[in-house]
DNA sequence: GTCAAACGATAACATTTGTTATCAAATACT
DNA sequence: AGTATTTGATAACAAATGTTATCGTTTGAC
């Protein structure tokens, strides 16, 4: 897994094996939770097999905002980041394979490749990307309808539909996994 | 205006004259529009005094999706940095006096001042925060009720909602107008 | 293999929200 | 001042969505 990292990141083979040192890997059974609303986050999680959610709790149930699969890196950012209480838990959907890295490890190495300005870049890149990213499923939220959601994601992430469990998906799109259910059996009766 | 942004940056006074030397003061009426959906955007605006809106067009009908008042830094960014058609349209709420900046410009600047440890820090930080604020954002349309979020927007911002006309706040806050004003009329019958 | 838990579909009913239309008040324009 | 435009409230009805309950199927644990 780490290797496979290795050859994207051309500019940093020399201190490559220091790097690699930093992370430890896991395997973790389905449902289990790494990361717990209210809790300070001290890790990030990089998949290398298997897929988390990301949830928080409204009134007593669960609410999914996101999913992460294989070669995502994963972590509560804002709490990471700050060292604020998450105000999200982090949850094994599959039996999953990670590799973790501790907070000071990540502030060491992100102080050193920062300077590089190809690296610059690339941080800057991936930061902007995932704004990118959260305005546009912000964006779907209030342009589309909840069965246009849904068509979308099977359309543009199939493997969510067909990975993670339909309730998870039913808050992901927010709504109820009744609503969802006519969702599906409306697009079916429209299919045929 | 733009002494006064002076003060913020005391790593950048060597080069400030040439910075403040590449924007250009402008007066806009009310309803003007700034930048058109689909077009491409080159420009970026600062707020001196007024109120824009950013808003897409959803099957004939206009949808707010952000405010912008004074001392903000308005673009479509997407746009403006990957030189793609805008998905939005920027448009003056109120009578405005805003400094614009060519595109060509904001770049040669930031390449220059991101080699600064502590402007490369602020940047990264300022980009860091605007996802926290997208994210927050999205969160509360998952999270909350349309009348609590409307709560939420009296209570964070309450200048929103004095400067700005209802039917842009309604579709700000993803509901229809005459919704916005049954809520409004349901708490000013709890509050009686 | 058996049993319990998780998952998903469906029905019935309640609630929320949208749509259309109408009216009154405020504002802008000339 | 007079008129048109914008804004906001409200009613009546339609559509979308949530809630609760039930049932059959699948999955997992032992």
């Amino acid at each position: 897994m780490l290797e496979r990292l290795k050859a994207n990141f051309p500019l940093l083979h020399d201190r490559w094996d220091d790097y690699i040192s930093c992370f430890k890997r896991m395997q973790v059974a389905p449902k289990t939770i790494l990361l717990k609303e209210g809790d300070i986050s001290h890790k990030a999680y990089l998949i290398e097999k298997g897929c988390l959610r990301v949830s928080f709790d409204k009134n007593g149930t669960d609410v999914t905002f996101q999913f992460f699969f294989e070669n995502s890196t994963v972590s509560s950012i804002e709490s990471f980041t700050k060292g604020l209480p998450s105000e999200f838990s982090i949850e094994t959907v599959e039996a999953c394979t990670l590799w973790w890295i501790d907070k000071t490890d990540i502030e060491r190495i992100l102080n050193e490749v920062i300077t590089i300005p190809a690296m610059r870049k690339q941080i800057l890149n991936t930061m902007f990307e995932r704004t990118i990213n959260y305005m546009h499923h912000f964006l779907s939220f209030i342009r589309d309808t909840p069965e246009q959601r849904y068509l979308n994601l099977l359309e543009q992430k199939p493997y969510v539909v067909q990975r993670v469990p339909q309730h998870y998906i039913a808050s992901y799109l927010g709504i109820s996994s009744v609503h969802l259910s006519r969702i599906k059996a409306r697009i079916a009766r429209k299919a045929s």
